[in-house]
DNA sequence: CTGTATCCAACAGGATACTG
DNA sequence: CAGTATCCTGTTGGATACAG
């Protein structure tokens, strides 16, 4: 994501925070860090159905970009934990306000609005 | 992106907020339609270098999330505008803070930081 | 346990040409 | 003016298998 915000820069702040915040999962990712360090198994199943790879990847853009740190430990077996840095901290502020906006402003679909067509009857 | 917006609804709210808010351009577009409406024109030479294309489909799926309001008036030479929602003046706040946030914390690279390599000497 | 490598389908976004 | 249609490329992200 590196390219992304340099390419951002050239744009408005706002993008930038968009390059680094705007993946699937990202801000879910930094928002379930905010109660404290988690291992990369954890974090996997606190944030939901990433693959991965992909929260690999996330992480790392993250990490690239100063909002979280990752902590090896020399175990075996391997042990490695992802913490949010005051950047990421701040971040996770912002990440909550958008969540109480979806909350607020998205509507929900009732329980029962399978797509377009209701149950077949 | 609606797609989008219902499979996030299934993970968490920060999710929806991304699903919503997370293309490019598209906070960008929100924070420059925050001081009041503006053209189609208008807003694409505010926003920065987005093509036509993307922006009209950023453009589509921010009304379909409620965000934004299109006007058509019919007119020749046709003239539409866009103005925010009472949620998307919300999201425009957290844009802006979104947008503090990454002057703050993401580090700009010098004028002549030209990637890894410094001019040629 | 914490990843990486590979393959693959879906999608995003620019360029260009064209329409009402 | 405000898009749409088409083509094209790069990226995203899951699934699976494998590695240290």
């Amino acid at each position: 994501m590196r390219d992304a915000v340099r390419r951002a820069l050239e744009v408005c702040p706002v993008e930038v925070g968009i390059a680094v915040a705007g993946g699937d999962w990202k801000l879910t990712t930094v928002s379930k860090l905010a109660d404290g360090p988690l291992r990369f198994g954890e974090l996997q199943r606190a944030v939901g159905p990433v693959s991965a790879k992909t929260l690999t990847r996330q992480l790392r853009a993250l990490e690239t970009d100063g909002v979280v740190l990752r902590t090896v430990y020399p175990e075996v077996p391997p042990r490695v934990t992802y913490e949010l840095t005051e950047a990421g901290r701040e971040l996770a502020t912002i990440a909550t306000l958008l969540g109480r906006w979806s909350e607020r402003f998205v509507p929900r679909p009732g329980p029962d609005a399978v797509s377009e067509y209701g149950p077949a009857s």
